[in-house]
DNA sequence: CGATATAAAATCCTATAGGATATAGTATTG
DNA sequence: CAATACTATATCCTATAGGATTTTATATCG
């Protein structure tokens, strides 16, 4: 019964045929950690002890330093001398302002550059990204919106993938790590204006229209802030 | 004779009257390796052995780990299974490009906000950090470049300050640290010239003129990028 | 002479143990 | 009853030791 509680740390089942086991014990605490994170399960600005992770995952304490150290580097946890870490605090309203300050600087810009690189596969690329937002059956608000909510930043990452800044693109990606989980935090349910936006955004790239797509971005970005604006009253 | 070759990780004299130790061993050890990375003691792409850095620092294993793990957040290092740690490579000619598209997108745009909210003191201060950069007493070539490359960055840094998106300030910052290892490496003599692009700037500030500002900036990052073009032939 | 196989060294990786510090709880005293 | 001092627990922090894997060197064989 000693391990009752503990994680599952083994690695996903290895179908190269590669025999070597791929990840280190620290990598894959790191996972387990970044795991929970994103699903709340460590709620922002709480305290992360190293102990309860030891019993929890069935692992010493040095390869939980080590991952805590690398998700210190990322900016997920804080650290604090003689206290021991915890998770970041809850994003502000302040840096939630300068987030989209930022986003609407890159993401337009991006977008255009995207509607000019655009062919045939990539497009359809977009659009099964695009699509898969557009199915409703999960009943569970929560659930539906946590899948809207990834599901979102895979089409926005797609457009970053075509425009092909490999920098701008991790910028984001880095960014919308701490985004989601405010966005877990204050779930909304407008998603359906969202959809429609995301249909203007690709109507621009079929049409190859640079000018269009920055500013479908633009008006993309926008909406978006002003529909979340209000998790802060 | 045993520590003969042991860096020295003690504090910086405590002049604040407290008494505790404001650093944990592992911060102090970050801050020797991330200096060793800044000033090229490390190699880019180099590996970095943590029994080395024992016998180096005089310290255990274990807040080593937690170090490199916090620098491997920051993209600064890079770990391998059952490999170990290396420094992250020397950067490419493709992330060069996409570095200074990223600087195009926010400098200018911070540089037209900064030059909307100056006010006599914050424009001393410009003045003072950009003045410093005048001084051409070095003699040695290299030293002097590598002055100039702080003093730059701070001059930059302290225009991001003004104009108040933290974000984007630690964004850049950030990248920079990757771009402070590439200057180094490939320092040109061509310094003169930024500085009468500084002068530019700070009359834009001076007079307010945010579109100047703008300008200015805009040419002056298109021209670093240009300068430092050669160092890829 | 080149290639393969074996052995040794270096290095990584993990676990355990003990000292140092902060936090929480309890008791004592004015 | 409130405030302070003290104790105990929890937690962080560091060091040491040993197993696992890779790399390097050496020797043997074709």
């Amino acid at each position: 019964m000693q391990n009752r509680n503990s994680m599952n740390l083994t690695d996903a089942p290895d179908t190269s045929g590669f025999i070597q086991r791929s990840n280190s014990l620290s990598g894959s605490v790191y996972d387990a950690i970044f795991a929970q994170l994103m699903s709340l399960k460590i709620a922002p600005g709480s305290r992360i002890t190293v102990d309860n992770l030891v019993r929890e995952l069935n692992v010493s304490q040095t390869p939980i330093r080590e991952a805590l150290g690398r998700l210190e580097g990322e900016g997920l946890v804080v650290k604090t001398h003689l206290i021991g870490y915890s998770a970041a605090p809850q994003i502000a309203r302040r840096r939630f302002d300068e987030l989209y300050q930022l986003r609407l600087l890159l993401e337009p810009d991006s977008a255009a550059r995207a509607a000019a690189a655009m062919d045939k596969e990539k497009l359809a690329a977009l659009q099964t990204a695009a699509g898969m937002m557009g199915r409703r059956e999960d009943t569970d608000e929560r659930l539906r919106y946590s899948t809207f909510a990834r599901q979102d930043a895979l089409f926005h990452d797609k457009i970053m993938e075509i425009a092909g800044n490999e920098l701008i693109r991790e910028t984001l990606n880095h960014q919308h790590t701490h985004f989601h989980i405010f966005r877990l935090m204050f779930h909304s349910r407008v998603t359906e204006e969202a959809l429609d936006e995301h249909e203007a955004l690709l109507a621009a790239f079929a049409a190859g229209d640079a000018a269009g797509a920055e500013r479908a971005m633009r008006i993309h970005l926008e909406r978006s802030r002003d529909r979340l604006l209000p998790a802060f009253e």
